[in-house]
RNA sequence: GCGCCUGUAGCUCAGUUGGAUAGAGCAGCUGCCUUCUAAGCAGCGGGUCAGGGGUUCGAAUCCCUUCAGGCGCGCCA
């Protein structure tokens, strides 16, 4: 990989002058005059030196030659860069190992088989899942994908929150709906559910149970209500991520968390360790001990436990389960709750590190650029399946990954569905299409296209051509950072780049021709394009069509 | 009032974790389909990186401050 072959280089020459090695930089720069690749290391090593920059990189210059590598130039460059130019040779192996040794070149195992939890959307099971929740999938499911492509062993989770107050409210409001269908006139509970399912819902009910509970009291049969009502909720949400391309490995009940005796235990165990006091007739948590701006109450003075100690006793139970890391991917309203959650790993005795969370900002809906009002009250919004019935799960996903997780997202539903070049998805799935398409085309003209014989690389020299090769090379150098920094919209705009290297050089030249040694190396090079193209989509888990 | 996030081209957003002359897409205008898919390509503009101050060889990026928007600040979930 590039990143290493430089490191490589500059650690043996520092290696040899000096004792020690300051971090080394690598990035790819902006400007192809200024090589493939530079380095900042004289910049950073200049105070520790105490000498100019630029001194230090001409004199470290002799040493990283010395040190050898598949350099074509080496330059000083600007207050003090190093600029490395790679040897043409070089890029065509690396293309050639793209594809003799795809899943090793493209897949940095930065992992290296340790454990991962990624828990997301995690929404109420009192309704259908909404846009935002759309979001969260994608991001996870993506996230998920990267992670598993690096290395790691990732477990896909969803928690349901069946134990509060919520799926209660959720099953009065259903009860309150069967007795107003069945002509029993009685009022519908202050802030229930609303909204249109809950009348699917009902049907429903009726169809099996009929007049059963029209006589019985709500006190006597709200638990059944509740417990029939969002178990029916959860397939349907369970059905809609499966549609959506989203499988989860665990779903994990609040409920059996209780059930369990975990929440005692967790809350007993805080106790043991101090952190957990009594004051005014509740408990709390000493949240404050690690920086959270007031502890917790994990009890009322009514003794029911919050929503925070079942939470409390399912991340420690996630942390007992062994992951070396687990990962939360929240809606950005919730993250007052972080900081608690954290004070909450430590009090355990771990690293507060271990729980990182991801922040997925709110979607705005909008038509032709006028908002959409959504209103979960009066249950007016617009669903997940909506979405994806209108604008498709490839395209929704390919919007949901093409903005950082943590910046707000305009969704014109409008602008989704046109089939046209407002949608990025589709000119990365085209290219994608196209070079399917070319290799149809070389099968009829008799050409093996998923076996080419011994392509004469160095007949690929077009400044087209060789800078397509540079990008596919970076690949692994974007799919590391994005992986190691959580970010898969990376993934998304390289993709898009890729794709705009590759468009133009599908116009001006021809790939198949009369000449069969530059079309084997052509196709080759698409070949690889191909695979890229594939990989990254893979990971953002969107289709990668044949024909379009 | 306090905390978190955001503020980059007319619009929607990237920006390699502090690097070199700040980039895409869309929208606008002009061209390109008898040859591998026109969901494509070629060309033309557009900027006080919200404002101000600081840190240093170097700032869209880090610190302080002001302004604007969003979210959160319960013995709710």
């Amino acid at each position: 990989m590039i990143k290493q072959i430089i490191i490589n280089a500059i650690k043996k020459a520092i290696g040899e002058s000096l004792g020690v090695l300051p971090m080394v930089e690598v990035e790819i720069p902006k400007d192809e005059a200024f090589g493939d690749a530079a380095t900042t290391v004289a910049m950073a090593l200049a105070p520790v030196l105490k000498k100019p920059p630029r001194r230090i990189a001409e004199e470290l210059l002799p040493k990283i030659h010395a040190a050898g590598g598949p350099f074509e130039r080496i330059e000083v460059a600007g207050p003090g860069f190093i600029n490395f130019t790679f040897k043409q040779d070089y890029w065509y192996r690396s293309l050639g190992e793209i594809l003799s040794n795809t899943e090793d070149v493209l897949r940095t195992d930065i992992g290296k088989g340790k454990k991962v939890q990624v828990e997301f959307v995690s929404a109420n099971p009192t309704g259908p899942l909404h846009i935002g929740h759309g979001r969260g999938a994608a991001v996870g499911i993506a996230l998920s994908n990267l992670l598993e492509r690096a290395g790691y062993k990732v477990q896909k989770e969803y928690y349901i929150n069946d134990a509060g107050r919520q799926v209660r409210l959720f099953g009065l409001s259903l009860y309150a709906k069967y007795q107003q269908r069945l002509g029993n006139e009685i009022p519908f509970p202050e802030d229930g559910y609303k909204g249109g399912y809950i009348d699917e819902l009902c049907d429903e009910f009726i169809d099996r149970f009929g007049n059963k509970y029209l006589d019985v009291p709500s006190t006597e049969c709200v638990d059944f209500f509740s417990e029939w009502a969002y178990q029916r909720m959860l397939r349907e949400i369970e059905k809609d991520l499966g549609d959506f391309g989203v499988v989860f490995d665990r779903w994990q009940s609040e409920k059996a968390i209780y059930s369990m005796g975990k929440v005692d235990d967790a809350i007993a165990e805080l106790k043991e360790r101090g952190f957990i006091y009594e004051k005014e007739g509740a408990l709390w948590f000493r949240s404050t001990a690690f920086g959270d701006d007031k502890d917790r109450v994990v009890r009322k003075t009514d003794g029911e436990y919050t929503y925070f100690a079942s939470d409390i006793a399912y991340h420690r139970e996630k942390l007992e389960r062994g992951f070396d890391s687990i990962i939360n991917i929240w809606g950005a309203d919730h993250h007052g709750y972080v900081q608690r959650l954290e004070a909450v790993i430590e009090a355990f005795g771990f690293p507060r590190k271990r729980m990182k969370v991801v922040l997925v900002q709110m979607v705005s809906l909008l038509r032709h650029g006028q908002p959409v009002q959504m209103s979960k009250r009066a249950g007016e919004f617009i669903t997940l399946r909506e979405v994806m019935d209108e604008v498709g799960t490839d395209t929704s996903k390919f919007i949901f990954l093409t903005r950082r997780a943590d910046s707000h997202l305009d969704f014109d539903i409008e602008v989704a569905k046109e089939r046209s070049s407002e949608n990025p998805v589709y000119y990365v799935q085209y290219a994608h299409a196209r070079i399917s398409s070319i290799f149809e085309q070389a099968e009829q003209r008799g050409i093996n296209t998923s076996n080419l014989a011994e392509p004469q690389l160095s007949l690929l020299s077009l400044p087209d051509e060789i800078r397509i090769i540079k990008k596919l090379c970076h690949y692994p150098m974007v799919f590391e950072l994005s992986a190691s920094s959580l970010e898969p919209h990376r993934i998304t705009y390289y993709l898009q780049e890729l794709s705009g290297l590759f468009h133009p050089y599908y116009n001006r030249h021809r790939v198949i021709s009369e000449d069969i040694n530059l079309t084997v190396a052509r196709l080759f090079l698409c070949k690889a394009l191909h695979t890229v193209l594939k990989e990254g989509l893979g990971v953002l888990g969107v289709h990668a069509p044949q024909k379009m």
